[in-house]
RNA sequence: GCGGGGGUGGUCGAGUGGUCAAAGGCGCUAGGUUGAGGGCCUAGUGGGUUAGUCCCUUCGCGGGUUCAAGUCCCGUCCCCCGCACCA
C-alpha cells in the first residue's frame, strides 16, 4: 500500500526522468531481459543492483540515468509459440504452473510477438512495483521500426568497414526443423561438441571405401579395413567419385557435401575378404567384419590400426579366435598376414600401446563398455607426449599433433582425403524428437572477430575499463582473443533483415551490443517517422558526419545529438556472468569499431547467479520464487533489501526463507525506530530541525563516532557495487551499535536527556537516508512523517563528518567493555559475594613504554627496554624489563591510539559499570591502598582490579 | 584438454603479513523481558587451564620465506564455472 503510494508520487513528480543538466552525469544500464517468461527473483536481483547504485549516486549529486528496454529479437519464442500451438503437454504445464499465465491467456500465446509483449508488459509492471528508478519515457523494444532502422545503420557501419564477411561454418542441425540447434533446444545430447574428421580414402576397383578417422597420421599402420555385416551400406556418388558409406553416415554428410546422390545399395558380405588400396602407402589391405563398427558415427566405414586404436586390436583379435566367421567369409588364407604395425612411441609403453592399455583395463571383447574409456585414455597420452617412429619417411620422430596435422595436408592435396564433421558422442536429438546432423552452413554472414587489429583495440577498450570483480578481467582478456568469427545471421526468429541480403535475419545477440547509446536518444525516436531515420540521420547524431542525405531539421537533430554526447560513454554497464564470453565482449567489440575513443564504456559489473535454498534456479524445472509472488509476501523493500545484503552482486546469492523472514524483522526493527525515538523524546520528531547539542558524555560522542564509522564504510562500498558490505555497515553493524548504546543510556532514557535525544535524532535523520537507496518505499514513508524535507530520494547522502570520527573514543567504550567484562569473570570465578570493587589505572611511565613501542613499531623487546632506560620513565629498571616483555606479546594485539585519560573515562561510565556489575566501584589512580599488590597489573587500557 | 575462480567453525560467509579464535547472518544452548516455548534483548557456541590469564589445536594437504602467514612463494589434492551460432 506505502509503495504503491510513493511510487506513483515518485512518476507524478517525475523524478527519475533525467534530461541534460549542468550537474555531473552518470549513465548506467543493465542488459535488457529476453522477456518470455515471468520474471523470478533471480531477474529481481539483476535490476535491483544498478537501481540502487542508481539512487545512491543520485543522492550524491549525479544526474542520474537508468532505462530499461525489451530484447525481442531472436528464435526461442518461435519455439515456444510453436510448442503452445502444438500444445506440448511440458510447455503448457511451464507457462501455465510456473510463468502462471492465466488459462485465457494461454492460447494467445501461440503468437511469437504475443509472448514477448505479454511478458514485457509484465516485466514493466513488476519493475514498477519493485520501484525501480527508471525512466520509462525511453523504453522500447527491439523489433520497433525506429529501433530496426537504428540496428540496420549499425550493421551497415561495420560492414563498409570490412568487419563482416561471408563464410561457412559447420552447425548442429535439425534436419526436421530446417534449422540450426543450440544445446538449449535439444532432448538429448546436451554439452556434445563437433569433431573434425578426416576422410581417408581405399580404393576398391572403380569405388572407394571412405574411411573416417580423428587420427589421420596412423594411415601407416593401416591393416584392414572394417565393415559391419549388420548394417546397411550404400555407393553414392561424391562429385564423380562412387564412394562406399552407411545409409546413417549418408544423412548426416549430405548436410555437408553438395549432391551426394545415391546410387545403389551394397551388401557388405560381398566386399568382406576382398582388398582395398591404401593410396599413402601403396599397400593391398584386406577388408574384415567388426562388430564395434557403428553406422552413424563418422562414414560408417573404418581402417584398422590396432597398434593405437584398442578397438581395432580387440576386434582383430576377436576375429582371430572366431573359427566361425573366419570360416564363413573365408579369412583363414589372410588372417594371419594381419598384425598390428606400430606407428607411435609413446613413454610408458611397449611398441603396441593398445594392447597394453587393453590389458591393464582388462578388456576381453570389442563390445566391452571400458573401451571408449581405453580409445580415450591413449588418445589424450599419444596426442601430447607421442612421437612417430623413425621408420615413417617425412615424418618419424615427429610429435603425433604435429604430423596428425601435416599429414592431413598432404593426404587432402593429394586427394586422399577429405574432411568431415560429426558430433563427439551420439545421440543428439533435437526437441522435436528427430536425431540431428553436423551441417555446414555456406551461404552465411560472418562477424569478423577473428580480425586482429579489432582485438587488439577491443583490448584497449578492455584496458581503459573498470571491471567489477577485478578477477574478470583476466576472462575478458581470455575471451576477446579467444573469440572467432560469429556467424551473426539467422533464419528463423524475429528481427531486423540485412540490409545488403534480404534473405537473412540479423543475430539477436548481434543487434544488442551497442543499443545502450540508443536509450539516450529513444524518447525522442518513438514518435519519429522510421524513413527519416536513415543512416545519414545516424551518422550525424553519433558520429556528427555531414550528409545531404538527412531528411530531419537541423535544430532537432542537434537537440538529438547533444542528448546523445551528454549522456555517452556509459559509465557502467550491469549484466549477469554467463554474458561475459559473448555479450559484453561484444559490447566492447562494436563499441571499438564504432565509436570514437572518448564514447567507449567506462567499467563494467558481472553478476553472480541465484540459489533457492541452495539449490540452482531454473524455471525451466519450476524451481523458481516469481518475483511478483515475493513482493505480495514480503513487500518489495524486503525483497530488495534481501537481495542486496544476502551476497555481493557478483556471488551467488541464495534465497532462504528464514533469512528472508530475518531481513523482514530486521527492516521492522528500523521502522519502528523513530518511533520509540519520539517516545523517548516525548515530542513529536521535527527531522528538518533537529537543535545541536554539545556533548560530553564519553557515550554519546562514542555512538555519533561508530555512526560516522559506518557511513563512511557504507558509502565507499556502495561505490564499488559491494551492496552487502554497506548494508553489513548501514544496517546490521550500526544496529548493533544502537542496541549498544540504548543499553548503554538505558538509565537516561525515561529522563528526557537532551544528549540522548539528539544523539537518536541525529541517528534517525541519518539512518533513513543511509538506507533509502535499499529500502525507498519505507524510507519515503519515514521522511514524510518525521518531517525530512521533499523526498527521501532525493535528499542528500549523509556526509561524513571526520572530525566525529574518534579512535580514543572507540578505545574507551572497548575499555568499560572489557573492563565490566573481566570483572565479571573474575566474580564468577571467585565465588565470593564481592562488595567492593577497586580499579587501579595504568601510571604514566607505561603509557611511555607504550609509546617508545609504537614508536619502534614492532615487538623488539630488546630496543623497548633499551629506549625506555634511556629515557628513563620509571626507577624500576627491573620492573620496566617486566613490563615490556608483556607488552612486547599484547602490542601486536593492540591498537594503540594514544595515551587517553582512563580514570576520566571511568569515572563518567561508574553509574554504569556499578549498575552492570552490581557492586560499589572505587577508581584509584595510584596504588596507595593496594592490600593485594593488584595495582601493579595495570596496563595502558587495561586497568588492574582487586574484588573484596 | 584450454581458460577463469575457489577450498576458513554446525552452515552461509568477512578476512589489507601483526589489532584474527576468526566480523556479520542463519542454526543451536542458556539467561532476561513477555500474555510460558512467538518476537525482542543479553551471553555462549574447538579443547584445556586460570583472579580478568595462559597454553594447545585450527583456515584442503605438504614444504618454504619472515621476529610474525588464512594472508606471500613452491609443490600437491579436490571443487565450481565457461568453451559459442544462443538468451
Amino acid at each position: 500500500m506505502i509503495e504503491k503510494k510513493w511510487q506513483k508520487k515518485w512518476a507524478d513528480e517525475k523524478l527519475f526522468e533525467s534530461n541534460p543538466n549542468d550537474k555531473e552525469k552518470l549513465f548506467i544500464t543493465v542488459a535488457f531481459p529476453y522477456p518470455s517468461g515471468a520474471m523470478h527473483i533471480g531477474h529481481g536481483r539483476t535490476y535491483t543492483v544498478p537501481d540502487v547504485y542508481a539512487r545512491f549516486k543520485r543522492m550524491n549529486g549525479y544526474n542520474v540515468l537508468f532505462p530499461m528496454a525489451w530484447h525481442v529479437t531472436g528464435a526461442p519464442v518461435i519455439g515456444i509459440a510453436d510448442r503452445i500451438k502444438r500444445k506440448d503437454k511440458w510447455t503448457l504445464d511451464l507457462y501455465e504452473n510456473v510463468h502462471r499465465v492465466p488459462k485465457d491467456e494461454l492460447p494467445k500465446l501461440e503468437d511469437p510477438e504475443y509472448i514477448v509483449r505479454y511478458f514485457s508488459s509484465e516485466y514493466n509492471e513488476v519493475m514498477h512495483d519493485m520501484g525501480y528508478s527508471i525512466d520509462w519515457r525511453r523504453e522500447f523494444r527491439t523489433i520497433d521500426p525506429t529501433y530496426k532502422k537504428f540496428v540496420e545503420w549499425q550493421i551497415t557501419t561495420l560492414h563498409e568497414k570490412g568487419l563482416i564477411q561471408k563464410g561457412e561454418h559447420p552447425v548442429k542441425y535439425c534436419p526436421n526443423c530446417d534449422n540450426p540447434v543450440g544445446d538449449h533446444d535439444l532432448l538429448e545430447g546436451e554439452g556434445v561438441g563437433v569433431n573434425e574428421l578426416t576422410l581417408l580414402k581405399f580404393k576398391i576397383d572403380d569405388k572407394i571405401l571412405v574411411t573416417a578417422t580423428l587420427r589421420p597420421e596412423t594411415i601407416v599402420g593401416a591393416t584392414n579395413i572394417w565393415l559391419n555385416p549388420d548394417i546397411e551400406y550404400i555407393e553414392v556418388d561424391a562429385d564423380g567419385e562412387n564412394w562406399i558409406i552407411t545409409r546413417e553416415a549418408h544423412h548426416n554428410l549430405s548436410n555437408q557435401i553438395k549432391d551426394l546422390e545415391i546410387k545403389d545399395e551394397i551388401n557388405p558380405d560381398d566386399l568382406i575378404g576382398k582388398f582395398a588400396l591404401n593410396q599413402f602407402t601403396g599397400t593391398e589391405i584386406p577388408i574384415l567384419p567388426a562388430s564395434f563398427v557403428s553406422g552413424d558415427y563418422g562414414s560408417g566405414v573404418v581402417f584398422s590400426e590396432p597398434a593405437d586404436a584398442p578397438a581395432d586390436f580387440i576386434a582383430l583379435k576377436d576375429l582371430k579366435n572366431n573359427t566361425e566367421l573366419l570360416d564363413k567369409y573365408g579369412l583363414n588364407d589372410i588372417i594371419g598376414d594381419v598384425n598390428p604395425i606400430p606407428v607411435c612411441t609413446l613413454k610408458g609403453y611397449g611398441e603396441i600401446p593398445a594392447k597394453d592399455i587393453i590389458e591393464c583395463l582388462e578388456i576381453t571383447s570389442q563390445n566391452d563398455d571400458k573401451l571408449h574409456e581405453a580409445t580415450n585414455e591413449l588418445y589424450k597420452a599419444q596426442h601430447s607426449k607421442g612421437k612417430i617412429i623413425d621408420t615413417v619417411e617425412g615424418y618419424g620422430g615427429k610429435k603425433v599433433s604435429v604430423a596428425r596435422e601435416e599429414l592431413k595436408e598432404e593426404l587432402i592435396s593429394k586427394n586422399i582425403a577429405t574432411t568431415m564433421y560429426d558430433f563427439a558422442e551420439r545421440p543428439v536429438i533435437c526437441r522435436c524428437g528427430e536425431n540431428c546432423v553436423v551441417k555446414i552452413m555456406d551461404d552465411q554472414w560472418f562477424m569478423k572477430y577473428s580480425n586482429p587489429e579489432w582485438k587488439e583495440k577491443t583490448h584497449e577498450v578492455l584496458e581503459n575499463e573498470t571491471i567489477i570483480p577485478g578477477e574478470i578481467k583476466n576472462n575478458f582478456n581470455y575471451y576477446i582473443d579467444w573469440l572467432d568469427d560469429w556467424a551473426c545471421s539467422r533464419k528463423v526468429g524475429l528481427g531486423t533483415k540485412l540490409p545488403w541480403d534480404n534473405q537473412w535475419l540479423i543475430e539477436p545477440l548481434t543487434d544488442s551490443t551497442i543499443y545502450m547509446s540508443y536509450y539516450s536518444i529513444a524518447r525522442f525516436l518513438k514518435d519519429m517517422n522510421p524513413d527519416d531515420l536513415n543512416l545519414a540521420f545516424f551518422n550525424k547524431v553519433y558520429l556528427n558526419e555531414d550528409s545531404d542525405d538527412i531528411t530531419v531539421a537541423p535544430e532537432v537533430i542537434k537537440e538529438i545529438q547533444d542528448e546523445f554526447n551528454y549522456w555517452y560513454p556509459l559509465d557502467w554497464r550491469l549484466s549477469a556472468k554467463d554474458l561475459v564470453g559473448n555479450h559484453l565482449s561484444f559490447l566492447m567489440f562494436h563499441h571499438s569499431a564504432i565509436f570514437p575513443k572518448d564514447k567507449w564504456p567506462r567499467g563494467t559489473v558481472v553478476f553472480g547467479m541465484g540459489l533457492l535454498e541452495g539449490n540452482k534456479m531454473s524455471s525451466s524445472k519450476g524451481n523458481v520464487i516469481l518475483l511478483k509472488d515475493a513482493i505480495k509476501d514480503y513487500s518489495a523493500d524486503v525483497v530488495r533489501l534481501f537481495l542486496m545484503a544476502s551476497a555481493e552482486p557478483w556471488q551467488d546469492f541464495d534465497w532462504r526463507e528464514k533469512e528472508v523472514l530475518g531481513t523482514k524483522r530486521r527492516l521492522e526493527w528500523f521502522k519502528d525506530f523513530a518511533n520509540k525515538v519520539e517516545q523517548i523524546k516525548g515530542s513529536s520528531l521535527d527531522l528538518n530541525s533537529i537543535d545541536k547539542v554539545e556533548l560530553t558524555r564519553t557515550i554519546d560522542l562514542w555512538m555519533l563516532s561508530q555512526l560516522n564509522q559506518h557511513v563512511k564504510a557504507s558509502s565507499e562500498a556502495l561505490e564499488v557495487f559491494q551492496t552487502r558490505k554497506a548494508l553489513q555497515e548501514s544496517l546490521f553493524l550500526l544496529k548493533k551499535d544502537i542496541d549498544h548504546y540504548l543499553y548503554r543510556v538505558n538509565h537516561l532514557l525515561d529522563k528526557k536527556d537532551e544528549g540522548v535525544i539528539y544523539v537518536l535524532s541525529i541517528i534517525v535523520e541519518t539512518w533513513i537516508r543511509l538506507l533509502s537507496p535499499f529500502t525507498p518505499h519505507t524510507c519515503e514513508e519515514l521522511w514524510a512523517e518525521y518531517g525530512g524535507e521533499g523526498f527521501a530520494s532525493s535528499a542528500q547522502w549523509p556526509q561524513v563528518d571526520e572530525s566525529l570520527i574518534n579512535p580514543k573514543i572507540e578505545k574507551s567504550e572497548e575499555l568499560i567493555q572489557n573492563l565490566i567484562k573481566d570483572i565479571e569473570q573474575i566474580k564468577k570465578m571467585v565465588g565470593d559475594e564481592a562488595e567492593k570493587v577497586h580499579i587501579y589505572t595504568a601510571p604514566d611511565w607505561k603509557w611511555d613504554l607504550y609509546e617508545i613501542a609504537n614508536e619502534i613499531g614492532k615487538p623488539d623487546i630488546g630496543q623497548i627496554i633499551g629506549r625506555a632506560v634511556k629515557a628513563d620513565i620509571c626507577d624500576d629498571k627491573k620492573e620496566i624489563a617486566n613490563v615490556a616483555k608483556k607488552l612486547g606479546r599484547e602490542m601486536t594485539k593492540t591498537k594503540y591510539v594514544g595515551k587517553i585519560d582512563e580514570a576520566d573515562i571511568i569515572n563518567d561510565a561508574l553509574e554504569y559499570i556499578s549498575k552492570e556489575i552490581d557492586c560499589e566501584v572505587i577508581v584509584h589512580e595510584d596504588d596507595s591502598y593496594d592490600p593485594q599488590n593488584k595495582a601493579r597489573n595495570a596496563m595502558p587500557y587495561k586497568p588492574a582490579i582487586l574484588i573484596q
